[in-house]
DNA sequence: TGTTTTTCCAAAGCC
DNA sequence: TGGAAAAACA
């Protein structure tokens, strides 16, 4: 792949006609629009959006409102206004899907492949320069780049020699407040020790630090070092900083509303210069907060950039009207949005489907039977979609599937190179690369099984330590003497001769061939070939396409940077299959037909959001509950279940409170016989009472102490509430709970439930029973939920 | 050192 | 419930 930059402006043909030439300077004459035909079928905010190139400009583009065509026939117009070459602009995206299908789109637009655009995501084109200059930060040219298990087998070192309980302060949770510190740029050294609370004893921060300390021994980075590195490198040194600038005279970034601190101050200290910098986004679909995203950047950006022009995008070509409708009810709800209404002029169109059913397995059912009748009436399955609140929802419809014979798949698995055996691989041809990589050392020192237990490792690492020199070179050492055991020393010899072996080989050798050669002859292949569950065979056909993949770049070190950074999994049957996955994972995308099943209280929103985000976490869930149902063009089903299982313990659960801000004359209301909208009431007459967040877990009726309490002062309000018509206001539908006794049960007496079957009362709470069913143990449930005995049929 | 049993514990997942 | 990690066992 060409560089330029460090080369002179590259001697490439200027990718189309009227570009004779770099344009010499920015903000030329502008062109009369005739000449510039791809303009035409633009709508006049699209268009305005377009040809705002100089100056800081923010577009908030709802969803399905032409967004991606915006921003490429943007790209085209820098282009083809001579305004600047494709060197002169970068473009950051959030997925690497997302910028190969840019490349595409303007490849496309321009008639012919186009090269010399700096398209990527923050991570890729922050590594890219880091590379170039990576000693001004203390590194090496050749850093490895981590990824989630390296940091956590290097973490989990770290506080087995600080003494943390592993069982209370887990490495995957100190690796996530770290991130975090990371997101917003905040280095150790700009932190206060308490910063970490009771974290970790109270030594997160130093912690921290020493994470820090060892990716620096290792040359080695995470991926919030990419951004960070680069940042303190601008910082400083001018004349780098100012080198890009000078080159990116035009910044483009997508999904502004996802970006972090860290990348907000990245894109900052690029833009400050020349401030051509276009920032596209929605604040209604900023779903990552959790990871690190401040929606505060895309809300704040006309105060960063004073004078930025501000371009709304509202008009929908996605969705009928009722969906934008739906989408826009929920959305409303929301506090500090910049204000945006999606329109539509297309007319007609179904109305919502929303729909209450007995349990996830008769969910399930309904969606699968759903699916079928579209199917029959012609619409392809994938163009169908499930979309869930979290992965493990997706397993009742997959069974479902597998019974009704649908085809379906599941988007969101382990990523190709997270998979063991490419991660093996990897290890291997890491270690040869640098011998001083100690996890991926670590790695493969006993894989395949060579006899190298815990106890030798950690002798080495001792010997690594007081030497200090990297554990490949410590088990060299040690062979040398007579301190291992002889059978480990002799393994451990034959180990670090093929590793000699295949060091000396890398510049003589093929790279793709060295890499087959290194998986043969350390026994990896010959592992899995012996293997006999039925998983090895697709691991060797994953190893042959690493292989295969490694065709495509120059060298090793190429393929490595590339395969941490870019690497994506490699499915596509071109079969026809319903697509399952969770929100997070839909946004973007959009389908003919959506399915929003588990809108219930605790699941969605999600407690756990609830409790740790508060209004903000609601918030948050709420644009995913706009995201989910703007994916849909035509038909959207909204349902939830009033039984669940999760975690294997059955829970009761009331209708997310997302359905009743559902505009009732844009939905249509249809329960399942027996299941009255909600026998609970609405959730509104709760959240009227301003209890925050509050609202029951799914599940959180299996009595944890505070719950009663919160459930006394809403369960009172609840039972006061009229008992009929009054899940979606406006909409007369009987709710009259299935059985209602005129008196309240007593503890003692006999009940039957659909589900638990026989049992006895223990205890009443308002509604709820505490009743301990002969078979299925002790439940909380709503009274209407359960009959006398004697009425039992 | 490798295998089986027990225990523990649940989100979302980009690069 | 079920998958992963720790603990107990061979």
């Amino acid at each position: 792949m060409s560089d330029p930059i460090s080369a002179p402006m590259p001697p490439r043909q200027p990718v189309s006609a009227p570009v004779a030439a770099p344009a010499a300077a920015a903000g030329g004459v502008p062109a009369p629009a005739g000449r510039f035909p791809y303009l035409e079928g633009l709508n006049p905010v699209q268009r305005e959006a377009v040809e705002a190139l100089d100056g800081p400009v923010l577009v908030l583009a709802g969803a399905g409102t032409g967004k991606t065509r915006v921003l490429t026939t943007r790209l085209v117009h820098l282009l083809m206004t001579r305004h600047a070459s494709p060197w002169n602009v970068l473009t950051v995206t959030f997925t690497n899907k997302a910028a190969r299908e840019m490349r595409d789109r303007v490849d496309h637009m321009l008639g012919q492949p186009s090269e010399g655009w700096w398209m990527g995501t923050f991570h890729a084109l922050a590594a890219r320069i880091l590379r170039r200059h990576a000693e001004l930060v203390g590194l090496k040219s050749t850093f490895t780049i981590l990824d989630t298990d390296d940091q956590i087998r290097l973490l989990k070192q770290i506080l087995e020699v600080e003494g943390v309980d592993s069982k209370k302060w887990p490495a995957r949770v100190i690796l996530n407040a770290i991130e975090r510190w990371k997101d917003r740029a905040l280095t150790p050294d700009r932190l206060k020790p308490a910063d970490g609370g009771d974290t970790a004893n109270g030594r997160l921060v130093e912690i921290y630090r020493q994470y820090q300390d060892r990716l620096r021994t290792l040359n080695a980075c995470d991926f919030g070092d990419l951004l960070l590195h680069g940042i303190t490198l601008f910082q400083t040194h001018a004349d780098v900083l100012e080198e890009y600038q000078r080159r990116f005279r035009y910044i483009l970034v997508d999904e502004y509303q996802d970006t972090n601190v860290a990348q907000y101050l990245w894109l900052r200290l690029l833009a400050q210069g020349h401030r051509n910098i276009c920032c596209v986004g929605d604040d209604d679909q900023s779903i990552y907060g959790w990871r690190g995203a401040e929606v505060g950047n895309i809300l704040r950006f006309e105060h960063d950039f004073p004078g930025a022009k501000v371009v709304r995008l509202e008009q929908n070509y996605r969705s009928t009207a009722h969906i934008l409708a739906a989408a826009h009810g929920i959305i409303a709800n929301n506090q500090g949005r910049l204000g945006k209404q999606l329109w539509t002029e297309t007319e007609g169109g179904e109305k919502v489907r929303v729909r209450g059913l007995w349990d996830a397995e008769e969910e399930a059912r309904w969606v699968g039977d759903e699916v079928e009748a579209l199917q029959r009436q012609g619409t392809s399955l994938s163009q169908m979609a499930v979309l869930v609140r979290a992965g493990f929802q997706t397993r009742e419809f997959e069974e479902r599937f597998i019974t009704l014979g649908l085809p379906y798949r599941v988007v969101g698995g382990p990523r190709f190179y997270e998979r063991q055996e490419i991660r093996d691989a990897l290890a291997y041809l890491r270690v040869v690369v640098s011998p001083e990589d100690d996890l991926a050392f670590e790695r493969i020192i006993n894989v395949p099984k060579r006899g190298i237990g815990p106890a030798t490792v950690q002798q080495i690492q001792v010997a690594a330590r007081t030497l200090g020199v990297p554990l490949t070179e410590a088990t060299w050492q040690l062979t040398q003497t007579d301190e291992l055991k002889p059978k480990v020393r002799s393994t451990l010899r034959g180990l670090s001769d093929d590793l000699f072996r295949w060091r000396a080989q890398v510049d003589r050798v093929a790279h793709t061939d060295l890499a087959q050669s290194i998986l043969d002859e350390s026994g990896y292949t010959r592992m899995w070939q012996e293997d006999k569950t039925p998983e090895a065979p697709g691991r060797l056909e994953n190893l042959k396409e690493l292989i295969n993949a490694m065709g495509e770049f120059e060298n090793l070190t190429g393929f490595l940077e590339h395969v941490s950074l870019v690497m994506e999994n490699a499915d596509a049957s071109g079969a026809e299959q319903v697509t399952l996955m969770t929100l997070h994972g839909a946004k973007g995308l959009e389908f003919d037909v959506v399915f929003l099943p588990g809108w219930e209280e605790g699941v969605f929103p999600s407690q756990r959001t609830l409790d740790e985000n508060g209004v903000a976490g609601l918030e948050e869930e709420r644009r995913l509950a706009y995201v989910g149902i703007t994916r849909g063009r035509r038909r959207v089903f909204i349902s939830h279940a009033a039984n669940r299982r999760i975690h294997g313990s059955w829970s009761t659960s009331l209708p997310s409170r997302f359905v009743d801000e559902l505009p009732p004359e844009h939905i249509e209301v249809e329960n399942a016989p027996g299941l009255g909208g909600t026998a609970y009431g609405s959730y509104k007459d709760m959240a009227a009472r301003g209890v925050a967040g509050g609202g029951f877990a799914a599940g959180g009726w299996s009595g944890s102490g505070g719950f009663s309490d919160r459930f006394n002062r809403m369960g009172q309000k609840a039972a006061q509430a009229p008992q009929r018509g009054r899940l979606i206001e406006g909409s007369a539908v009987d709710v009259t709970p299935r059985s209602r006794p005129d008196r309240p049960y007593n503890p003692g007496a006999r009940v039957f439930h659909q589900k638990f079957g026989y049992g006895t009362v223990t205890a009443v709470e308002n509604d709820k029973l505490e009743i301990r069913f002969d078979v299925a143990g002790t439940k909380k449930v709503m009274d209407s939920f359960v009959v006398p005995a004697e009425k039992a049929g």
